[in-house]
This record gives structure tokens, sequence and C-alpha cells, in this order.
DNA sequence: GTAAGTGCAAATGGTTTGCATCGAA
DNA sequence: TTCGATGCAAACCATTTGCACTTAC
């Protein structure tokens, strides 16, 4: 999908509930869609976004991810750290399956892919009654280079 | 394990990095004990202590149960909601497959076990060269009760 | 006696909120 | 002209830290 039309997609969901795609939304959402790789937190995305609209406050952009997150656009994650992750979902089927591999000595943040956890959640559901619409799973440990230098 | 025997292990892993069973470090693994099941927060941790040790402070709670954490006698568990939650662990294997049924529209917190981890962290270790020490799996939904109240 | 442990209060830091103002339908 | 949106500063709140004091080997 287009930048375009991804922008296009969010408007549209922003007007369905009477919200506007204001230039600092707008500017939000491109920094979002420029590092949708990046696992960027609320600080990371003001400064981001400040490039593109200087005026901008931190409170804006606190309050213009939550509201995204609700419609589903942004995807809010949680590393631990003490601070949010924010991702733009893309709306792809294995966005579901990306998993986190977060190494303890150096903080650098993996990905996996794996949708092992359909089976789960069907056993969930038949076993508890529980209805799961979402999960997060995190692995931590020791990243490749940070085991070759304990090696060392 | 009797309570006593999970109290003496306690004193030898403090022991063996120099560090005391203090009263205070007592009442509060034996409030973690007496909750095993509870996912108490700091602030529950120190509420429940203070009956046993009522000088105790905040700021101890905390660092003791950091260090409990560290010797590998607590386990810090990460609901999203803001603050951490505090498990004794018990020794046992099944723990490491015990996750977290989180309803998002009243909170409770239920559990499941599973190892079909087990799995995945192979793959991981293999496909990547990520050495897994630990995960994190939480799943979000709505519980059975919850479901039932949206049906009427 | 020395190093660990404690309680208190102050600091920290990510996030939220109150409020006056702005802007688009 | 109404209601959503914004920027700023202040408030919040879980957690951490500085410090003087206490306690146990």
């Amino acid at each position: 999908m287009s930048n375009q039309t991804l922008l296009d997609r969010v408007r549209m969901q922003l007007e369905e509930h009477s919200h506007r795609l204001t230039p600092q939304r707008e500017a939000i959402v491109n920094v979002l869609i420029a590092n949708s790789e990046g696992h960027l937190s609320a600080e990371d995305v003001f400064l981001h976004t400040k490039e593109l609209y200087p005026e901008i406050g931190l409170a804006t952009v606190y309050r213009s991810l939550e509201l995204l997150e609700s419609l589903g656009v942004v995807h809010r994650l949680d590393y631990g750290d003490g601070q949010n992750r924010y991702e733009i979902r893309l709306g792809t089927q294995e966005e579901h399956y990306h998993h986190h591999l977060i190494c303890k000595k150096c903080g650098n943040i993996g990905e996996f892919t794996d949708d092992l956890l359909e089976e789960i959640e069907k056993r969930i559901a038949n076993e508890t009654g529980f209805a799961v619409t979402d999960h997060c799973l995190r692995f931590f440990g020791l990243c490749k280079e940070c085991q070759e230098q304990s090696d060392s």
C-alpha cells in the first residue's frame, strides 16, 4: 500500500469518528510510516515530527498516538524498559505473528515471525472460554553479537 | 516445598552474595509466599508487609524486590498497566510455561499453562542465533464473564 | 570497624491533564 | 458558532536515589 493510500485510509478512519487529519497528525503518521520498523518511543516520534512540524507539542504527540491506537492505526509496544513504543499497522496479516527478541545486554530488539500462537489461542478459547483478541510475546536473552563478545 | 525450606533457600541465596535476610526481607518473602497466586504490585507488597512489619518503607520494598529478582527468587511481571507485579518463584518447571490472560474490560488476570513455546524458542535459536533465557507471553481479550455480560 | 540495610524525603521521568486558544465545518 | 485540536505548563504516579542513621558480622 502506498503512503498516500495509507494516509487516506487514516483520514477516513478519523472522520468516521468525527476526528480530523490535522497537519500535526499527518506529520506524525508520516514519521511512523518512515520508521515502520523503527520501534519509536513517544519522545522519538516527537523529535522526528518536530522536523516536519516544529511547533508541535509533546502532549499532541501522546494524544495523537493514543487516538491512532484506539482506531487500530498504530500498535503500542511495551518492551518493559519503562516507555512505550509505537509502530504503524500496515494491515498485513503477518504483523500479528511478529514477536520481539530483546537482548538483555545491548538492548537491541530483533524480530521473529511465527504463527504457532494460533494453536495456543484456539486452545485457550476451548479450555477457558477467554476470547483472545491480541497478544504480546517477548523473548529475553542474548543476541548473537553479545554472545560472541562473551565468548571472547 | 514448605515455607520454612523456601525461606532457608532464600537466606542461603542472599548470603551467597553477601546479603542478609533482614526481618524486613523475611516479612516481604512471607507476604509473597502467602500471595503466590496474587500478582501483587509493589504497593500491594508494601501494604501487606506493613501489617507484619509496620515501620517498613516503600523504598525498602522496591530495593528488596529488585534484589530478590536479581537472585531469581522473585519474578517481575508486567501487565502493561503501568506498574510491575511480583510473584515468588516456587522453583517448579511449570512456572516457565504459565502465561497470562488479561481481560481488557474488567482487568482481571487469568492464567494458562502451555509448553508450546519450547518449540518456538528452539526455532529462534536455530534461525537467528538469539539465545532465549526468558519470555513473556500475554493474551488480551475478554474473559468469559465479560463476554456473557456483553451478550445480554 | 566496615559494609550492608533502612526510612525518609526529594528527585526522576514517562505520561496525562487543565486550560485558554485556535481552526475548520 | 460550535466542537475538535493544540501548546504550554502543571500535575501525576510508579519508581529511584541521596543521605544520615542503624545493624550485623
